[in-house]
DNA sequence: CTGAAAGCGCTTACAG
DNA sequence: CTGAAAGCGCTTACAG
């Protein structure tokens, strides 16, 4: 507020009260060995908030070392969309246990560069990055502290919800899968393989594999001759919703029909999927809560120095719509 | 990396090296006063390699009171969808002038609590809040550092966009228009008076307001209604692009000719606004490289004390797809 | 060209 | 029940 860059101490608070700078702090961290009198106490709370004081973090975390910081860190914002919900619920539930959540989007793969976000010390790092490299891993435990796992190792995590969708499309009768995937996805080779297990441990022809092109008139192209070449019902197992959108649309222009000819399933369940021409099947989070609490947990022990348990295997349901 | 706690400090690496730790700072910060031999800074800067040192961002912070961290605040995660692409261009070019981006989400309302983000010690506090009230604003100055707003007056930016899409269905020959929210959105108001006043302004008669109901078959009845009381062609303006996406799929699933019959508008130009069926007219952002520039250099104004630009409101465009 | 010293604002044993 | 003092790790005038 002030623009005299003049910063109120807690020496300005014992001035004020008439105490000493250590009955001051004494007051403000309500220390449990409270042994301060109430008066004196009324007294220098009534001064700092007549100050509007704010303790000054740096000097605070110089001197304890404890910082009640805990950071997300993710590669792009792009992520965020799919776990936003699950965001949400950790930041609330983490600030019931009295830490803040401070995201970092995008990693410096430099390690000579200095490091950002190097103005904070974290108690913990939650890390939400899909795919940890070497270079990603060397960026989290730069912090110095340590580093905790949103997503329990995700390629594993991504193909529970591929044979969830192989399943499914089983189950409804489709023999004949299709595995769609983007160029950027990240954890395609796990979907693949995923899906081509569960096929031949169903005794089912192998998937063919759809590149989605960006453009939606490419994509119409590649769906054309995709049914050419496989005259039966299709299912089409899509890596993300987003995916699955785009071959849903493609065949709404195609006038293919939706879930005759060609079933679609997603994966992700985002806010839009109930949304889409027919309405998307996917794959959603079965119990956001428990996952949250596990993911606290395991914040809370590496605040401790305790160690961490496994992070299960977020547990995944179809959401059945229209498409599949 | 290490369980033993144990800090390694700048004097550790002047004992490593054999010199003073003034000496270690002078090195490690680059001082441009550079008057330390080649020698002694090789040597300095290969023990602090070798000890995997880091400085220790609250002694650093005490003793300059210098942050490079910036630190955007938005009420919730959903906002950034939207925003999605933006930040991450202002992260990088904050990252471009040493400055790091930090994002915290929701907002404590509560001035007695402890203020959550009270380790972070911010430069600039940016603010996509999109409608600030008395509570917002105290929470973002109680960090004591100046704030940036993100979005010029929101309700003011809101109607640029709102009526540039009664303008567009003007000029595509629709008279007849319907504004379509949904319960939610914070900047409702805003919207029906611009295009209420847009209507008024061209002679049109005044627009219908349509809610829109979370289910999709609710909005189906709604629509069903709606058109059968508006006989002629119809244009809607909705007020975000998943607001376009629940009408499209609820007139998709009716069968009704878009956009013959009626026409559709989004705003916001979302990833997936390509792929409704059909896809999306929308309204985006004209120039966001320019944007982010002006949103800059204002924070860079005001991490030296200087006085703000205006934000120029963000210019919009009509992204023309098939939806209007 | 390098080192000894002060001090940023806070907390917490330790005396009194 | 309260105060004087040390010290967290760093930077930067200031001597030498």
């Amino acid at each position: 507020m002030d623009k005299g860059r003049q910063r109120t101490t807690i020496d300005d608070i014992a001035r004020e009260a008439g105490v000493s700078r250590a009955t001051v702090s004494f007051v403000l961290t309500k220390n449990p060995h409270q042994t301060i009198s109430l008066a004196t106490r009324e007294k220098v709370q009534q001064a700092a908030r007549r100050l509007g004081y704010q303790s000054f973090a740096p000097a605070r975390l110089l001197r304890t070392g404890h910082s009640s910081t805990v950071l997300l860190v993710m590669r792009t914002i792009h992520i965020a969309a799919i776990y936003a919900y699950l965001v949400e619920l950790l930041a609330k539930a983490l600030n019931a246990h009295g830490f803040n959540l401070l995201w970092q989007i995008g990693i410096s793969p430099d390690p000579e560069q200095p490091h950002p976000a190097s103005d904070l010390v974290p108690a913990v790092v939650v890390s939400l990055i899909e795919e940890p490299d070497g270079a990603s891993e060397a960026f989290l435990h730069r912090f110095g502290v340590p580093v905790v796992p949103a997503i329990s190792s995700a390629p594993r995590q991504r193909q529970v919800g591929s044979r969830l969708q192989a399943t499914y499309l089983f189950d409804k009768g489709y023999r004949h899968l299709a595995i769609a995937a983007s160029r950027q996805s990240t954890l395609r080779e796990a979907h693949l393989e995923a899906i081509r297990q569960t096929c031949s441990a169903n005794g089912v022809e192998a998937p063919v594999v759809a590149m989605v092109p960006e453009s939606r008139s490419a994509l119409r192209s590649v769906l054309t001759t995709l049914l050419s070449e496989n005259p039966s019902p299709m299912g089409v197992c899509a890596i993300d919703d987003e995916t699955a959108f785009a071959i849903l649309a493609a065949l709404a222009d195609l006038n293919v029909p939706v879930p005759e000819r060609v079933a679609v399933i997603g994966s992700g369940d985002i806010p839009l999927a109930p949304l889409s021409v027919p309405a998307l099947t996917t794959i959603g989070i079965n119990d956001p809560a428990s996952y949250i609490e596990h993911l606290v947990a395991n914040v809370l022990a590496a605040s401790r120095g305790e160690p961490l348990c496994d992070l299960e295997l977020l547990s995944c349901r179809v959401v059945v719509r229209e498409s599949a």
